[in-house]
This record gives structure tokens, C-alpha cells and sequence, in this order.
DNA sequence: TGTGGATTATTGCATCAACAAGTATTGTTC
DNA sequence: GAACAATACTTGTTGATGCAATAATCCACA
């Protein structure tokens, strides 16, 4: 049975095309417990970054940065999550053209609850299924290619969160 | 500086997170040679597929399985590209209620024309920027994972095509 | 100090995809 | 062979997201 079908077979093609089923069946299966809650990946993305920055606090372009969403997505899913007490807006003193997104308690809370599970499921389907060795592999080469891919993907992770400067942004 | 915040920065959701920024931003670097030709990702994944199967054909549900797209999204999916003449529909002669989507000689043009600029690019950000050895060992970490996440990724490639049965699928 | 250009966020509009319901056909069971 | 369940696809509706346009503010420089 003939299967070459020419360029259409290119080995890099396979690649790229493994990696998105891999990423794509993954996502598949975590979003269930996420969504348990409420929460779409997306939102879940939002919060966990508010929660790691300091202050719980990021401006709303730097949220679209690193979330890769665009500005005008980032309105709203804070929007949306504003709207049901998971983040507030708080106006930024040294820019009042900005605004910071703020993590409430309940955002906290919501996010703590949900966290284990969401934990339980990468075990389930991603890290676990590896050797410590294979591990380590994949994330070595993730990060080559996702610092010359991404290389925003940190915008103001820095301590902007308090002055709402750009001081420590490319 | 406090940085660690507790749960919210296991290791595994940082795993995870590298997984996602790397596909993200990726894909942001593979979608304008696509878009240029005026295909989204999703396009081009629907047209590759039908390119490599046997008759240049797959069925609908064939197509939505190995595309993670929903039914609904397929049928319109294919409408579009219908509409453009790069696809057509062909009923199936063994079971009146399915359909072929079969790709096209404008179809099959449009997709060589663009195939070696999205190659380029795989290359560019991917596959050319790790080693051999770095490739092979990330390319085998992804093939455990995406087995385990999306065993029926391969749905309907075997030699169903022709005959329009269930024979080779699960 | 005033003016023009950049930056920040929001809103209107269009596109895309999922879910649920509907239609047509197939297959199974008695 | 008739009835009923399962399957394949399409269509109506809803929600999420990007782009373009808009408003408010900041900053650099004359």
C-alpha cells in the first residue's frame, strides 16, 4: 500500500503535528476538573498567574502578555471573573490609564480548591507517565524552544506589580 | 523576595504551563505563512489529513475524530473550504447517511503551494533548534504521552477510506 | 508649559467552535 | 419484517476571542 505521499510526509510535519495532539489530548483531559469548578483553562491561567505575582496583583497587559490573550480578551475575562468575585479591579496609582488585576480570597480560595486536582491530572497524563530522565529531556528541550518562541512570556513577573512600572519588561 | 507561593508553584504546573507557552507561542509563529495562503490552522490540519489518506478522502466523523474537532464544527469546517473549492463532499455508496470529504486538485495545489513555507518555519522554531539527540529524545516523550492521551488520534487511516467502514478504528 | 505621539484599557463587530436538537439511514432483535 | 435503538451528519443557538476604532492618560521635547 503506497503511503508516501510526497511532501505532505516531511518528518518535521509529523513533529509539528505530534506536538499538537500531545498538547491538544492533554488539555482534553485536564479541563474536566477545572471545569468542575467553573473555571475554563483560561481563567485558570488568570488566576494562577495573579496568585504567583506579587501582590496577587498584575496590570492588565502584562496579564495579556503572558496569557497570550490579547488586550481586549484580557477585559474580558476579567470581566467575567470580576463578575463572580474572583479578581477585582484595582486602578493604578502611578498610571491612572491602567488598571491591576487583583486576586480576592475567594478567587484564592477557588483557585487552592482546585489546584490538587488539577495537580492529580498532569500526574495522571503527563509527568508520570515519564521516566525522571524523559522528564528532564522534554522540559530541557521545552525550554530551548519556548524562550526563543515566547521570550515576553515573563512580562512583568519581575516586581512591577507594586509601581506599575514597565522597569523590568524586555 | 518571597516567590514561593505554596501549591500555586508545583513543579508539575510548571511543567504543564512550559508545555502550553511553548504550543502557544509556536503556533504564533506558524500561523501567518498559513494565513497568508488564507488557511487558519485548523484548515490546514483538515486538508493535510485528507492529503495523506488513502483517495484523498476521509469520512466526516473520521475527520472530526483525528481533528478533536466536534461533529458540528467539521460540517463547518468543510462548508468553508467547500465553498472555496479546495474540498468536496461525496456520498458514501455503502452508507447513505456518511459522506467523504475529498480533497480537490485546487485543494491539493493550494496545500503543496504552502506545505515548504510551514516546513520552513517548523524548522526555524522547532525541529532546527535542538540536536538530533535532543529532538529524538523530546519526539519520544511526546509519542508516550500523546498514546496514552489520544488513543484514537489515528482513527479511520488504516484503509476504511474506500469502503467507508468502522473495520480499522479502536 | 503646551503639543503631538505613544500607551492602556474598553467596546463594537465578525468569526469560529461547542452543545443540543433534528433528520435520515442503518442495524438489531424478536 | 416491523419496531426500536444507534449512528452520521446538519442546523440553531450561545459563548469566547481577535481586530479595529475609541477614549483617557502619559511622556518627550520644543
Amino acid at each position: 500500500m503506497i503511503t508516501d505521499t510526497g511532501v505532505f510526509d516531511d518528518p518535521r510535519l509529523t513533529a509539528m503535528g505530534l506536538l499538537a495532539e500531545t498538547f491538544a489530548g492533554l488539555q482534553a483531559k485536564i479541563v474536566p476538573a477545572l471545569a468542575a469548578t467553573g473555571l475554563s483553562v483560561t481563567d485558570f491561567d488568570v488566576l494562577i498567574r495573579l496568585a504567583r505575582s506579587a501582590g496577587q496583583r498584575l496590570r492588565m497587559t502584562h496579564l495579556a502578555t503572558q496569557t497570550a490573550l490579547s488586550t481586549s480578551g484580557i477585559t474580558r475575562v476579567v470581566d467575567r471573573l470580576e463578575g463572580r468575585g474572583l479578581v477585582r479591579r484595582e486602578i493604578c496609582p502611578a498610571d491612572r490609564r491602567g488598571a491591576f488585576a487583583v486576586l480576592t480570597d475567594a478567587g484564592q480560595e477557588i483557585l487552592a480548591g482546585v489546584v490538587q486536582a488539577h495537580v492529580r491530572d498532569i500526574d495522571r497524563w503527563f509527568t508520570g507517565l515519564l521516566t525522571p530522565g524523559q522528564l528532564d529531556g522534554l522540559l530541557g528541550a521545552l525550554r530551548i524552544l519556548r524562550d526563543e518562541v515566547r521570550p515576553g512570556a515573563t512580562a512583568g513577573v519581575v516586581h512591577p506589580a507594586l509601581t506599575g512600572k514597565n522597569e523590568a519588561v524586555r
